[in-house]
DNA sequence: CTCAAGCTTCCCATCATGGGAAGGTCAAGC
DNA sequence: GCTTGACCTTCCCATGATGGGAAGCTTGAG
């Protein structure tokens, strides 16, 4: 076995009522794609509920738990923030939840990601025009120095 | 007058020596569109030299000084981080600055746009594929959290 | 002289993440 | 049975750019 080392399997061979239903922070960690130190945190701002522990006050995640962290991971990896990943868990484990609301709170972040974007993408094409103006050659002449210093005097007075 | 009540001014009246030549960092933060609070910070960091003060400490800024917040809030306003700005700002103040230096800053960051800008567009395109695909009539059935959980199981185990 | 505006420094918060210390727990190997 | 080292616990601090706010001093106008 690989994972000998692992808390988790220690956990298994010694509480045999806790086989294959529990597993250790680091082995959550593993499952999830989440760091230890992530995982905490998200209990300690109440994204994750508080988990089992044991006798020890080690953290003990079931399934359930995996399954929470896999779908936090998705959500952050999709580029939600954790605020609206609260609201997308606490959507996903209601069962009157509505998809309308889902919908919204997706295109929510669309409509931010947009934002971001275009903001960026006018900063790359004025770089982009200034880093283009510019001869390379070594010489102190530089247009993009220039043009960050321009107006200074001309409003400055 | 309508900014009788700067501070500024106020000094101009005082110190004749003084009239044209320096500002508070009110009226600093008015020329240049960066928060005193910012102005200062900037000077601790190291960002901008440490400017005159009046005998009862209070900052004073020269014409110059004011250039060079302009010149960081138009930086800023491409994107480049502080980090960068402080290279810029020694290559603009430099005399055998060397353009390429300048260009190679420039598209380093530009790449970095590039990279976020991929990134965040990743994420916009497959958040619009899954908002496409919810009905969005108020029921509970959700593509978009379906998405999220999915392999939860699967891999899972 | 008083009052409000403006200045000073210092501390704290954001957001998501992680580093590291000090100390407790566990199972494996001797 | 004891040591060892991996793993766990909590707590504090840092990032980067920005801002809020407190406590206290300075300034000039009324």
């Amino acid at each position: 076995m690989k994972n000998r080392k692992l808390l988790a399997v220690t956990l298994h061979d010694r509480a045999g009522d806790l086989r294959r239903k529990y597993c250790s922070i680091g082995e959550a960690s593993q499952r999830s794609g989440i760091s230890s130190k992530m995982i905490r945190h998200y209990e300690a701002t109440g994204l994750l509920p508080e988990v089992h522990r044991t006798a020890a006050n080690y953290r003990l995640y079931s399934d359930a738990d995996i399954n929470q962290l896999r779908f936090i991971k998705r959500a952050r990896s999709l580029g939600f923030s954790m605020q609206q990943i609260g609201r997308l868990v606490s959507l996903w484990q209601s069962t009157e939840r509505s998809n309308s609301e889902v919908r919204n709170l997706t295109m929510e972040h669309v409509a931010e990601l947009d934002a971001r974007i275009r903001e960026m993408q006018e900063m790359r094409h004025s770089l982009h025009v200034l880093a283009m103006r510019c001869h390379a050659d070594g010489k102190p002449e530089c247009p993009i120095l220039d043009s960050l210093a321009i107006d200074s005097e001309a409003i400055g007075t």
